[in-house]
DNA sequence: TAAATACATGCGCCCAAGCGAATGTGTAGG
DNA sequence: CCTACACATTCGCTTGGGCGCATGTATTTA
């Protein structure tokens, strides 16, 4: 009833990171919980996408999904193995000095702090920081 | 005149990482410069395989080549891009660490040091230990 | 239980990438 | 030159991944 631990899969983890959209939604979760549909909303793409692309973020380990009612929200996951871990925490530094990056998280933040949230968007639980154990 | 650095390729950097094959060929250079015969060898492939994987990794920015006479030596090439170059740094020490990959180098120290080289590379240049300016 | 909402998944299409086999390129030696 | 050698590249094939679209699932509310 132990080791549930599946061995960490590197290549999984490596061509989780070689997607721009994937890296996108890394780079927008930054150090928050993010509900899917501002996902949508800011990559200005489809549902179905966003949602296969955090499922492929997920099987690699890099993030993690948390229900609540009918949203769910996503955070970074740290890695099961610790060198993953390591190199998701700088791949993150890098992004967060991206200048394309940057406006991603510049518009999340100017769309979730505004006092009405756009029409698609009514009733959804705005992103919340949340402790990062680093 | 000035200027001939392109802007760094994220994602041509991080599909480059997602192979087995050239992450096999980035842990074996290791911190030295190597002949693409010993790939060949070390990785019981054909040579246009390790060919194609090498000029992956040049195109990305990880490898560097040198050629001396009919011979072409492979190097780590510390990438334009300074994020890169810290997150390629923790995947080389992630390698170093993983079993499998060790057993590579391992066969790849016996057969370089080994008093005589096996018929496949008689009279190829061993690999050399380079100066790593890290 | 039925409808609405938010998200996940299955399907088919297309394109990129890896592969083996053949061919091309550059270099040393006769 | 011509050959031999090491390596690079091209070609055709096959596979995997991302995409849009349609459908499935889970949860809340009426």
């Amino acid at each position: 009833m132990a080791k549930k631990e599946k061995p960490f899969d590197r290549e999984l983890f490596f061509r989780a990171l070689a997607d721009p959209t994937r890296l996108r939604i890394i780079n927008l979760i930054s150090d928050q919980e993010v509900c899917v549909c501002f996902f949508v909303e800011i990559l200005k793409t489809n549902q179905p996408k966003v949602s296969r692309h955090l499922a492929y973020l997920r099987r690699a380990g890099i993030v993690a999904a948390r229900r609540e009612g009918i949203w769910v929200h996503y955070r970074i996951s740290t890695p099961n193995d610790e060198n993953a871990a390591r190199v998701l925490k700088v791949v993150r530094e890098w992004l967060a000095q991206d200048a394309d990056m940057q406006q991603d998280r510049t518009r999340l933040h100017r769309i979730c702090c505004a006092p009405e949230l756009p029409v698609q968007l009514q009733g959804s639980p705005r992103p919340t920081r949340i402790g990062m154990a680093v």
